[in-house]
DNA sequence: CTGTTAGCGCCTTCAC
DNA sequence: GTGAAGGCGCTAACAG
């Protein structure tokens, strides 16, 4: 592949003076500057960003760093709608992003700080770790750029994307209370994961705010798998029958819970209401259709590029976190309680 | 950042010397080599992958490039399962990839070689393209080792992955023939993709084959979308009512042609039998489940990979291509015609 | 305006 | 065994 060399050789210019010509520097001859133009393209030519990331010490390069690139996250299709989002932003900017999925074993022997100083990484975006994951606390205290998705960190120069789940939450729990429904459990996802945290604190307060039944029995967890959820609920069912609503965490969830509910004979809506979280692609064609809390994370993978670029360009005043707005959608999976 | 100087400076060996205890050559005193792999962890030393590879001209990176990572793309999983696919059998290596989303605009700017060699890539992975995309002939007569998935080209150091889609299609045709369909019709992806026309090839064959009536107005376009079918099977269904069963290219293609029949009245399956192509997620959830073709792109994705890097490391006597054998799914969206 | 010099961090001869 | 020298392709001073 051609280089500046090559050019140089070509043209009689010294190298240097190529480079600047073909960056655009003002301190060059126009005449000069079509020539090495015109023979930059018939050699085609392209820079060797290696190189230039070499010297510049900036590489235009930002990592995506996802918990787990894995064929079992294809249901839930959030973080590849995030990652759309992302790269849709990043291609009408100059910047380009790598993919990295920290589950390769390799991986887990570096540093975070080792991902990014290998790749001189201009900044990264995270997205679906854990909160107890320690590449969090090294960005934390880092000096390169980060923004991540649904962990509320901020640190010299972290800033998060997220939505407000909290009160979403609080919002389904009051929809289903005036539906008649006064008792209401949580099926809750991971622990260690901050969506879980802040949708289960979303779900005591209204509880409490609403001065519904509060029993312990009424919160499990289904570890954000259908199977899971399956396993979860069938002892909610059985042990606490007055229950005649289930929040789940997320509509995969909610999607094992509508499975073992049917082979207990239980009607949906009629005697158990139901609502996720996401709004999967599913949700909207399973029958019952699935109420549930959208979320965007098309926008939210867009949002969080937009700042992070504006964090990695220095930009002054910004805001150390955007929420973006969920919203509940009603289906058939919930419905007024007949007393 | 640490760098080898660092390391050089702290034990007293020469950069030189710790080049090469730091990458295992023999010729370094064992001693040595311990004070100089301890120094390297007390710096949380790691090696610039930049520098690295401007020297050494590969890069251990290979590049993902697809079409058009889109938001619509979301429904149709199959990207982001090869991506999958790509990523898990990367975890086991030494390489890492770069996922680079070209749309036609971009492509004014760079040609495929440029993109290649602005990163040093060791190889592609292709997907997406259109058969007439100048991307893939200028991979065809590059050096650059590369992979296609569903694109059938060999070049010099080119090898692809598909299905055996042909064959799976006749099956289906078969299949349907089996149930005394004798008016089968067949939408078509958008055209100038190589899957629509070997899918459409099979199609013909079948129909030939088994001496079904061949009749121009039974294929239709539905450009792989689901609006573009709704719009190109209501003219189907309302102009050629003799046809009882169709075969959609895709899955997602398939849905649209349920909702049109739906509004029109029509049963399926016992008025209409439709197959779709794909097994999509939903196809199992909807209602009536779709009976379709299983494509695996997950393993698709991971010995398009196995393949490309063998052919980066020079193995010799690769098949030019690899093909993944789909399975025929039957749910309830076809069943046999009662006369 | 243009060329010379130096160096980014690393690896590969080639001496000693 | 180890180190010095040179260079990968590029850019950033500094001269002229």
């Amino acid at each position: 592949m051609a280089t500046l060399k090559d050019i140089s050789n070509k043209t009689g210019f010294s190298v240097t003076t190529v480079s600047r010509a073909l960056n655009g520097y003002d301190d060059v001859n126009e005449e000069t500057r079509q020539l090495i133009r015109e023979a930059a393209k018939q050699l085609n030519y392209s820079p060797n960003l290696l190189a230039q990331n070499l010297v510049k010490k900036n590489s235009k390069t930002i990592g995506v760093i996802v918990s787990d690139l894995k064929k079992e996250s294809v249901k839930d299709n959030f973080m590849f709608e995030t990652l759309c989002g992302v790269s849709d932003f990043l291609a009408s900017s100059d910047y380009e992003f790598v993919l990295l999925s920290t589950t390769t074993v390799k991986q887990k022997n570096k540093t975070y700080t080792q991902i990014c100083s290998e790749r001189q990484l201009a900044g990264t975006i995270i997205q679906g770790l854990k909160t107890d994951d320690p590449y969090l606390k090294e960005a934390q205290n880092c000096e390169i750029p980060s923004v991540l998705i649904d962990i509320p960190i901020h640190g010299k120069a972290i800033k998060y994307v997220t939505s407000n789940q909290y009160e979403s939450v609080k919002t389904a729990i009051r929809y289903l209370k005036r539906l008649n429904h006064h008792h209401i459990a949580y099926m809750n996802g991971t622990e260690n994961a901050y969506v879980s945290q802040i949708r289960k604190q979303g779900y005591l307060e209204a509880v409490n705010e609403l001065n519904l039944e509060v029993n312990p029995h009424y919160i499990v967890s289904g570890d954000f798998t259908e199977e899971g959820a399956k396993k979860a609920v069938l002892p909610l069912l059985l042990n606490t029958p007055e229950v005649t609503a289930i929040f789940c965490a997320s509509d995969v969830m909610a999607l094992g819970v509508i499975q073992v509910a049917r082979e207990l004979g239980i009607k949906i809506p009629e005697q158990l209401s139901i609502i996720g979280f996401d709004n999967i692609l599913l949700s909207e064609y399973i029958t019952p259709s699935l109420t549930t809390i959208a979320q965007f994370p098309y926008i939210m993978g867009k949002e969080a590029t937009r700042l992070l670029i504006d964090l990695i360009e220095g930009k002054k005043d910004l805001q150390s976190c955007i929420e973006i707005q969920n919203e509940l959608i009603i289906r058939q999976s919930t419905t007024i309680l007949q007393k």
